[in-house]
DNA sequence: GTCTATATTGTGATAGAC
DNA sequence: GTCTATCACAATATAGAC
């Protein structure tokens, strides 16, 4: 009789393994795109055959959204959760512009991946939805809300401009992420020993910039 | 014996079918990605068989390459052009602003498509430059050049925080571009029937934004 | 120039030994 | 769980008739 006491019956599969193939995947998936990637250059990467990316993940599709999902969880939770913080709104722009520009400096090919997604498959954004649960669109209507209301306040007591909360959020969210997702370009432009530099300035600037440009 | 008067020899290819597999070959490049585009599917949309694909074009590389360029050619050259205008620093950036949202608002998918290439594939750039011709780098570091000396000047006037040129074309492309390039979310967020009306607001308060965002 | 038919390779996926 | 070998088909590309 075997002993099944340190070895639990219906053990999940290898999660060293399926953790080495998810990383490649991720770095083959996030740099060539969903499409342009590669079963093969993933299994090479990962260091192991390709027959056991389809023994862990069961097709290419499959693996791809499981990629997606983490990318797209490394992005927008921490968004809502910042966002729906009870603090001043000079400090959740301020935490928000300094999570984000510390996040992409470690993945910078995040961005351009997740929105080469979700332009180039429909399916992408509902997946998204599903992730997040039911109560997604709620938390966001609420969090607008709750930014709109703030906005129109402080425009009636003549400290801001009128500006709608889409347009605010859509300010914070381009002046953060767009630099990475045209990095490829920007770096040839400014060249790579200034681009640390360049996020630097930005990471310190932003905050006060997104602030003042709403200000009479 | 056959008129040729009317045919003349040697005549370029029929430029009205070029031109249609062109314009179907945009359409499935930027909304699939280059590497998820079907020559078949290009050809179905032209309405021509597959073969003549490659008739005019050789081959899915050089059809790629050919609608990158058209693409790149609709964003890039105006930029520079209004920043080498000689007209006040605010007038330049309202032109820039609704140049831009004006042209995608035509073209909504250019600016996922053209960030996917440029991250995806690692010769887009070198192509792109080379496009431009060998003026091209040195064009851009002049306006770069005359950007940073006047953003100085009305620095030391007292008129703008200190900024560099980098920064400063950073956030005017990062504005302009972004929403578009996330248009498939932002779109589910804020609805269909809003976008217009975001994209028209957007057009009008972007300028004054931008310019207030560097004020003291 | 445009078509049909076909060659040729690339690539995701599976079978089966170990 | 991991491997080698192979299948099946999708997709680019070409040949050749008209």
């Amino acid at each position: 009789m075997t002993d099944t006491s340190s070895v639990p019956l219906n053990r999940s599969p290898d999660v060293d393994t399926e953790r080495r193939i998810l990383d490649a995947a991720r770095q083959v998936f996030t740099t060539r795109g969903t499409a342009g990637a590669r079963m093969q250059e993933i299994a090479a990467v990962a260091g192991v055959n390709q027959a056991l990316l389809h023994y862990y993940f069961r097709s290419k599709d499959a693996l791809a959204l499981a990629v997606f999902r983490e990318a797209a969880g490394k992005l927008f939770p921490v968004l809502l959760r910042i966002f729906s913080m009870e603090i001043p709104l000079e400090e959740r722009v301020t935490r928000v512009v300094h999570h984000y520009i510390d996040t992409l400096r470690e993945h910078p090919f995040l961005p351009g991946y997740v929105l080469a997604e979700i332009n180039f498959d429909r399916e992408r954004i509902p997946a998204l939805v599903r992730d997040m649960g039911g109560q997604h669109l709620d938390l966001v209507r609420g969090i607008i809300q709750r930014l709109d209301d703030e906005l129109s306040r402080r425009a009636d007591a003549g400290e801001f401009r009128r500006i709608t909360a889409e347009q605010f959020i859509a300010n914070v969210a381009s002046l953060c992420v767009f630099p990475f997702a045209a990095r490829p370009m920007l770096h040839h432009l400014i060249g790579l020993e200034d681009w640390d530099r360049f996020l630097e300035d930005r990471k310190r600037d932003l905050p006060a910039f997104i602030l003042n440009a709403v200000r009479p």
